[in-house]
DNA sequence: GTTGACATGTAGCCTAAGCTACATTAATCT
DNA sequence: AGATTAATGTAGCTTAGGCTACATGTCAAC
């Protein structure tokens, strides 16, 4: 019966969609390290002058030999150069990597704000959430915010 | 010097808060997988009477195998009843999870479509950033999305 | 009542992210 | 210079979430 088949086809289809986005959530996720590391060393070199792994680690509230570790594959993904015992920079993909999480944080923070989440709360919230806020989203974003 | 020593302290402060950001959302990823997978077993039982493994794999997109020991988890987290070879229930607990999920779901996506962001990209946003919204932002956005 | 298909379960492997405990290097302070 | 402290590194463990390959259960159709 058609209708059976459309149905059918139509269930299949969304399923399908509905997997495509548990992946893509995954694979957001997977990214979110190398983000938030090379975001956290961009703020340190800012204010400090130099990204040192006992304050990474310090920062992002884990052991310094998680934050090693993270580093390490970090570096392999090509945001940053680290040497032993050397302090940390940031190349020129995870400058560019790190701006844009900063400008994306940033925004969703006053998205929330201008919602009336109070601004802790509204900094807590967008930690997490950022991550997930592709570059469409966030041009919505942008705008409603400045508006 | 007093102020050196209160720029020392705040820094202090501000490295914990961060920390403490970090670790909550941390904390938020490990939820992740009992509320998504307690909704989608909400969702499988409301359309076709039933939950089983196989289908709830095919909808989350991984293969049955980690479906299987994802429930497990659940299932100690108190969300859900299941026995072998048969389909699972939610319990009391599950359904009101699942419950506020699918709410908290559906206000991101108003919110971005709102935004101006097409559907399909909303609701790919929405899955990853939904979780790390809380309780006081998700009634800042429901009460912008109603407005 | 067998067969074949599909669902479910088990074994065993990988990677990421967390940890503690211990080892080494570097810097600072008598 | 030698001792202490702080930073960094290594070893080795855990848990969660992925996977494939293989084993078993269930059910329907012949």
């Amino acid at each position: 019966m058609s209708t059976k088949f459309n149905k059918n086809m139509s269930q299949k289809q969304s399923t399908k969609q509905r997997a495509a986005r548990f992946k893509a959530t995954r694979k957001q996720h997977r990214l979110e390290t190398a983000e938030d590391y090379t975001e956290l060393i961009a703020d340190l070199i800012k204010q400090k002058g130099e990204a040192r792994t006992c304050d990474i680690a310090k920062l992002k509230g884990v052991s310094h030999v998680t934050a090693i570790r993270a580093i390490r594959r970090v570096k392999e993904l090509g945001y940053l150069n680290s040497e032993p015992r050397k302090p940390i920079t940031l190349t020129k993909k995870g400058k560019k990597l790190a701006e844009f999480c900063k400008k994306r944080h940033e925004l969703v923070v006053s998205l929330f704000i201008k919602l009336g989440v109070p601004q802790d709360i509204a900094e807590k919230d967008a930690e997490g959430a950022e991550h997930h806020i592709s570059s469409k989203t966030l041009d919505a974003i942008e705008k409603y915010v400045k508006s």
